[in-house]
DNA sequence: GATGAATGAGCTTTCATTCAT
DNA sequence: AATGAATGAAAGCTCATTCAT
């Protein structure tokens, strides 16, 4: 299908100049230029430019989210600590390897207008809400201490979402592997119970 | 001071303007209608639309920064412990006492343009080189644990960073202890030799 | 009378701004800046910024009119070249010690809108009708060439004012005398019967 | 040449308007609404309402500078009247020919600014350079009298100037070649030796 | 008389979007 | 399907003038 080869073109140039101007910095003729294609094309393509950046937006949305599974808490505390490494793992390498997409949801979608707020904020809540329940479940087990699951929600997640803006940035040097290490140190110490966190290290 | 007087008046209103609407979607136009005064005199106060939004953030950066003296560790844990916990209540409760600005820092001053991102990464850089510092400080004192100084500095201000919009967002209807409170243990236990974590609780 | 002395003050400071800066590129700002006085002064003194630069004009309309009076044909091909000798003078001096006045007749007041346009053709139609009715005269006494009077009262006058200009612009170094005495006898050939112009030299 | 014919149309309209109006009374406005084309339109063709007014000044100076070639002295005093007689005519007809083009550099585009007044006095040093050259090399010749070159040069320029001003200006009703004769006429008288002035006029 | 803060009409310019070809 | 010239609403900003003190 050319048409949809087409499409893809334009979603890659929006992309990268998103990302390396900015929403509002970018116009519809950088798109264009970098596409090397007209300004008619573009409108038969995308309705707007908002548009263009809303697919984009929606499209790492949804990869994000296919990397965030629900643990299954019924293999064990080992196998609980593999899918918890995974999924860490996985939410970070969807940033690392799509940098251009996760600029954009980190520095441009924000603040862009009411209607990207709300869907940055539905697609969080959801996300929250998932930590959330790994959290409330783990305190029912038993292996995660009493604490607010809300607040320590926004936590967890603003913690990774800051390591992974400024490794985009290009401050670190570090790998990946790495870095999920430091951040699992971190989490596994400030949420579980003290027993546990012995029990884990050795495991 | 009638001018000062004014000048405030004019902060103000585009204080809540762009929180509300948002840099962009906010014009010269919205700032007068809610102040009340006439174009020109907008421009007799500041140069340009931008330039108020860059005076607002800066007040508040400057605000922010006077919060986070540096810590004195000579005084011992305990004088350590209240410390910290006057610290992070004291930066949590400029961003309560100025809702406005908060909302303009954390949700419109990302992703402007290149200027403002220097600024907002150059106080960063500042704000983390402290946490850094106090981490550092604290391996040698030995109640730190073994970490990677940089990725927990990030980590530690993204958490902290993030609890604080989601309350500004409006959706936690708690009191600004509590929030203290659980940040402060969720750290604690992530940061601190298991030693310490357990004689802190005892403080 | 103080009134009158702040008012001189304002045109000297205007004179001074509009000859640098120009009409348009002048502000109200720029004039009493220079002259220390308030904004509102300024209007109580002039009703406008046009009607300072009227005021400005006018002085010097009327000051260059006062040196070129008609001139006395009964007192011999002698005294008549001393007349003319005189009127050049006048008149370029007026333009030599005057040269803020000068600069803003010649560079500024062209072109500026309608209503001036209009008084600077008033102005040098008089001037030209001077400059005719002198060739009149001269043809008359058979000391002038049979020529057109109109085109040539407008050469006379556009190689006078030409040179001025440039003089004005600094390119040239040379002294009045000088400059008088090359107009004078570039007119003098350009106008005269060829015998007036052997005797005119003889004089 | 679609594209090109469009930005003729936008030149006529603005030449027409500023020639009527002058540069600072003539608004973009005047120059779409004259040219029954949008705001935007005028903005693909010229970056700014200065820019169109450079260009329409930068071809007139140019069509002046094709028509005052170099006189060639090998060909004899006759074909050096010719020379001159063809210059001069040139000269006037490009201002009879363009009397917007000629109205704008006469009137709108002295004192505009610092740019534009550079731009004109390197044209007009040009000019007069040219007139200079000549009158050197008359002088060589034993046909121009002596004089100075850089006054009477001035004098040449600024009589043709104020000549074409009051033609332009509508006051007279005369024809070029009388124009021309006159011009000549009278400048001839004032500058060449007297033994040639009656040859030149046996010509 | 003097002040200078306040005014607002009006300017130039931008850019997402449309539409005739 | 593709083009790119044309559009015009809307933005930021200036500055001569006014007027309450």
């Amino acid at each position: 299908m050319l048409r949809e080869h087409r499409r893809q073109q334009i979603l890659e140039s929006a992309k990268k100049v998103f990302a390396a101007k900015g929403y509002h910095a970018t116009g519809v003729a950088d798109i264009i230029k970098d596409c090397g294609i007209a300004r008619g094309t573009f409108y038969l393509y995308f309705g707007s430019k908002r548009n263009v950046f809303e697919t984009i937006l929606d499209a790492f949305l949804e990869l994000l989210k296919e990397r965030i599974p629900r643990i299954d808490e019924t293999v064990g505390i080992e196998g609980i600590k593999k899918q918890i490494h995974d999924n860490v793992t996985g939410v970070l390498s969807a940033y690392a390897e799509n940098p251009d997409m996760a600029r954009i949801l980190l520095n441009e979608a924000v603040g862009l207008d009411k209607e990207f707020d709300r869907k940055l904020w539905d697609f969080y809540k959801d996300f929250l809400g998932l930590i959330e329940d790994a959290l409330v479940l783990g305190q029912e087990m038993g292996i995660v201490r009493p604490l607010d699951t809300r607040i320590i929600a926004a936590s967890i997640h603003g913690s990774m979402q800051e390591v992974v803006r400024r490794v985009l940035h290009g401050r670190f040097d570090m790998d990946l592997d790495q870095v999920v290490e430091e951040i699992l140190a971190y989490n596994i110490r400030a949420l579980f119970v003290p027993e546990l966190v012995e029990a884990w290290d050795r495991l």
